[in-house]
DNA sequence: AAATGTAGCGCC
DNA sequence: AAACGGCGCTACATTT
């Protein structure tokens, strides 16, 4: 229910309730005259001119934008979905909504609920702003602006995702800070936001009740300009006992370690009491000294190698640090990294480090902001000022420091400490080992694989020009769209948001009217390959350059990203380029190969999720099927209970496959008839037997709902977490959106112990493998090419490279790490091998 | 010219 | 109207 309290003080109380189109004499912009629906004119008794509500006792002081059409029939600001909204974001932080001042930026209705222009924002501001409180003398503890427009009106600042949730200096009340964030009604738009707006709303609350202000500890900053000072600070960490932990950062020309040069380096630390930040420069400019990284026999590079070698380091994702500085040839070693840190405690939100100071250092937010604007959002390093390069480097450092201790203290709390340090860092580390030694492609079989399609991509373009009767350019949607639906008169049936749709499937259904849709299929199948898995040339696309090829180092390897914090379950993502979608086409695969007399051996856990599923189930039909011979033959047998001994043909087992894994994926009976081509009572049908045979299945998917619902959260056996919006909030404002997200919320919390388990599972596999690998050889930039070690690993394939003769015995280890019995379960996960010359068999 | 959004498609 | 979970990359189209 919305608060109907009035305001307590009398004066203000009154001039609430007159508060109609007889009462406010404000003409100073055109919104009075257009605030009243049919116009003032129309007689109508609607009000405008509505001041805020609220006591203002616990000092917030909520901005808005406009009053809406409820608002203007009530006569109060924030009545309409966005104030259920607001009243239950309030309510669940446990903010008291009649103990804040609630008004809005406009005290007017723009007509058709335009938002107001900016003049009327700054008229209605310079006008009402001293008289829209509760008190006249009062002053908020804070002030909370909802909104583009708000924010616009109070701190002329515009890109709310950019602003929201830092704390600002209030320009209206001196010592006053103004936090920003989205409006409601932004939110019944994209319900995704939710937790933004609450974690914003969380953090003012904090700021209220003088929990937390985000201020920040004092810092020495320690710009570096001498090689005595250097030499002074290096002797100083050294000889520290105990020796500090450093959080470091590292400035660079380009995102390319083996392309691109360390500008700066800052190294934050907590020492006697104190925080410092040392920032200093590796590239030489004028009057300042710089350290020179490529005289590695200088005293101050084996200063610093030793002193980064033997300490405990913090970075903020070091997998991009850590390998530009492999590369310049100092072993560094991350212990702790705040992205992998946060992406275990909040796997929704974005990882970096602007996001991160933003949301745990609010204060730091604003300095960070201040920063950006005096060096320029864009920025070229190679002209900003020394001065403005090293603040910036060591602010960097020092958040990421604050930050290292924040998020250990909240992984503790929570509950997430060993997973973070026994398995997430090892896992990282592992990971970027794997991304530095990267994997051996073949450049020529890459040549002429594309070639192939090259001439596959000009005939089929000859056929298609011959048949439509013109030449165009079919990889254009628009004109593509053209020919396809105007000029062959075929039927359309898929629409995008944009139009027609193209995609396979509709062009396989109209392909069986017209030859064009089949080859546009096939063209577009080649023009693939070649754009982003070959060498880029598919023959006709200006840009060059695209494709696995322009990735390749100068020994013909290339070495991906693997992200820890990429997905929400604990899969790992793949960048630049993605392996995790290489075409399954073995002609493909085979480019890929082990180094000269090496060889590949490919481990693979087989239907990992659906076993897991099974044994979470505790379902004992289904865990007899998943560990007989062939699990969707067995399905298949049980569901239509053929015998043993009559054989199953391979498309009757598809079917079963397709099923069982929709289960798992929380899919229905419709998308199955849909993709299967039948009717859906037929599908239905199947589901139905499916869920009588393993009624384990549908009890525990039920549970699953429920437990999300109740606790907001779901656990996987390795105690990754995770969380789940509060749709009761969004139930208020938009049902029907709250019933289609629950549907998906529903499905996620089947689909994420089974996908996240089976990820952790291989997580566990790859960071064991590289544990026990290094105890015997101990892994280094430089001897890494003598030794065995992973190339690759996609969700539940597993790929290293070794030389021949240890390959029985590396077999072995794989084999026996990889059926490690899973905890909290018990059982282990069944496991192929393979060794092969290259990742698509032999050649 | 750069940034953003969309459609489409590759993988598990 | 129907609804299958998790990704990244490409080209094209549109916006700034």
């Amino acid at each position: 229910m919305p608060d109907l309290q009035l305001p307590t003080n009398i004066q203000f109380a009154q001039r609430f309730e007159d508060s109609t189109i007889t009462d406010f004499k404000c003409q100073k912009c055109p919104l009075w005259e257009t605030s009243v629906a049919g116009g003032r004119s129309s007689g109508k008794i609607m009000r405008s001119g509505v001041y805020g509500r609220g006591t203002g006792r616990n000092g917030l002081l909520i901005y808005g934008e406009a009053l809406g059409h409820t608002e203007i029939i009530i006569g109060r600001p924030f009545v309409g979905d966005a104030g259920k909204l607001l009243s239950e974001v309030l309510s669940e932080i446990g903010i008291v909504e009649s103990q804040s001042y609630i008004t809005n930026t406009v005290r007017c209705r723009p007509p058709s609920n335009r938002v107001p222009v900016a003049s009327e924002q700054d008229i209605c501001m310079e006008n009402h702003f001293t008289k829209d409180l509760p008190a006249p003398d009062w002053k908020p503890k804070l002030v909370l602006t909802l909104g583009a427009v708000a924010l616009r009106s109070m701190l002329h600042m515009q890109k709310i995702s950019e602003r929201r949730g830092i704390f600002y200096d209030s320009p209206m009340f001196a010592g006053v800070k103004t936090l920003c964030t989205y409006h409601p009604a932004a939110i019944l738009r994209k319900p995704e936001l939710y937790p933004i707006l609450r974690d914003d709303i969380r953090r003012a609350k904090d700021y209220l009740n003088d929990t937390d202000r985000g201020d920040l500890p004092p810092v020495t900053n320690i710009q570096i300009r001498t090689r005595t000072d250097f030499l002074e600070w290096m002797d100083y960490l050294l000889s520290a006992d105990p020796r500090p932990a450093l959080s470091v950062d590292i400035e660079s020309t380009g995102l390319n370690y083996r392309k691109d040069k360390i500008v700066s380096i800052s190294m934050s630390f907590y020492s006697e009491d104190n925080y410092v930040s040392l920032a200093f420069l590796t590239d030489a400019r004028p009057e300042w000294w710089h350290l020179n990284l490529t005289d590695k026999q200088s005293l101050e590079f084996k200063l610093l190698q030793t002193l980064l070698e033997s300490s405990k380091l913090t970075f903020q994702n070091g997998d991009f640090d850590t390998k530009f500085f492999w590369y310049n040839g100092i072993h560094a070693v991350s212990n702790i990294d705040t992205l992998d840190a946060h992406y275990l405690l909040d796997e929704n939100s974005p990882h970096g480090l602007k996001h991160l100071v933003s949301m745990f250092l609010p204060k730091a937010g604003g300095y960070q902001q201040k920063i950006l604007e005096v060096i320029g959002g864009d920025w070229d390093i190679q002209l900003a000022s020394v001065k403005d390069l090293l603040e910036y480097n060591a602010s960097d450092a020092f958040f990421t420091h604050l930050l290292r201790d924040k998020f250990l203290d909240m992984l503790k709390h929570q509950g997430l400490k060993d997973l973070f340090e026994q398995h997430a860092m090892p896992l990282k580390r592992a990971l970027t080992c794997m991304s530095y030694r990267g994997i051996r492609m073949d450049r020529d079989r890459i040549m002429r694989l594309s070639e192939t399609y090259r001439k596959e991509i000009k005939e089929k373009e000859e056929k298609l020009y011959d048949l439509v009767g013109q030449r165009f350019k079919y990889t254009s949607q628009s004109q593509l769209i053209k020919v396809l639906y105007q000029d062959l008169g075929l039927p359309v049936y898929k629409e995008t948001k944009t139009g027609p749709s193209t995609d396979k499937e509709t062009m396989e259904e109209l392909a069986k009217l017209h030859p064009v849709p089949a080859l546009i299929v096939s063209l577009r199948h080649a023009r693939k390959m070649c754009q982003t898995y070959l060498d880029g040339n598919d023959g006709i696309s200006e840009d060059k350059g695209t494709g696995i090829l322009g990735h390749l180092d100068e020994y013909d390897r290339v070495h991906a990203s693997f992200l820890t914090h990429g997905t929400t379950s604990g899969r790992l993502a793949s960048k630049e380029p993605s392996l995790l979608n290489i075409p399954r086409d073995l002609e493909f695969r085979r480019c890929f190969i082990p180094q000269q007399g090496w060889q590949f051996i490919n481990a693979d856990y087989s239907q990992a999720e659906l076993i897991l599923l099974a044994y979470l189930s505790k379902d004992p039909s289904f865990i007899n099927a998943v560990t007989s011979e062939d699990l969707h033959t067995k399905v298949l047998r049980t569901l239509v209970g053929i015998d043993e001994s009559v054989p199953i043909d391979k498309e009757m087992r598809n079917f079963a496959k397709a099923i069982n894994f929709r289960k798992a994926y929380g899919g229905g009976s419709k998308g199955l008839a849909a993709q299967l081509g039948v009717e859906e009572e037929l599908t239905a049908s199947w589901y139905k037997k499916w869920d009588a045979a393993y009624p384990g299945i549908p009890e525990w998917m039920e549970s699953q709902a429920t437990l999300w619902q109740v606790k907001g959260e779901v656990v996987s056996i390795y105690g990754r977490k995770r969380r789940f919006p509060n749709l009761q909030v969004l139930a208020i404002a938009d049902p029907k959106r709250a019933r289609e997200q629950q549907g998906y919320y529903d499905r996620l919390s089947i689909n994420f112990p089974c996908q996240a388990g089976v990820a952790d599972t291989m997580n566990r596999t790859l960071r064991l493998l590289h544990y026990y690998l290094n105890r015997i050889w101990p892994w280094s930039p430089s001897t890494m090419y003598n030794h065995p070690g992973a190339v690759l690993t996609v969700h539940d394939e597993l790929l290293f490279e070794s030389p021949e003769e240890l390959v029985p015995d590396m077999c072995e280890l794989i084999r026996g790490i990889m059926s490690l019995p899973l905890p909290m379960i018990g059982i282990s996960l069944k496991s192929e091998m393979k060794v092969l010359s290259t990742w698509g068999g032999d050649v």
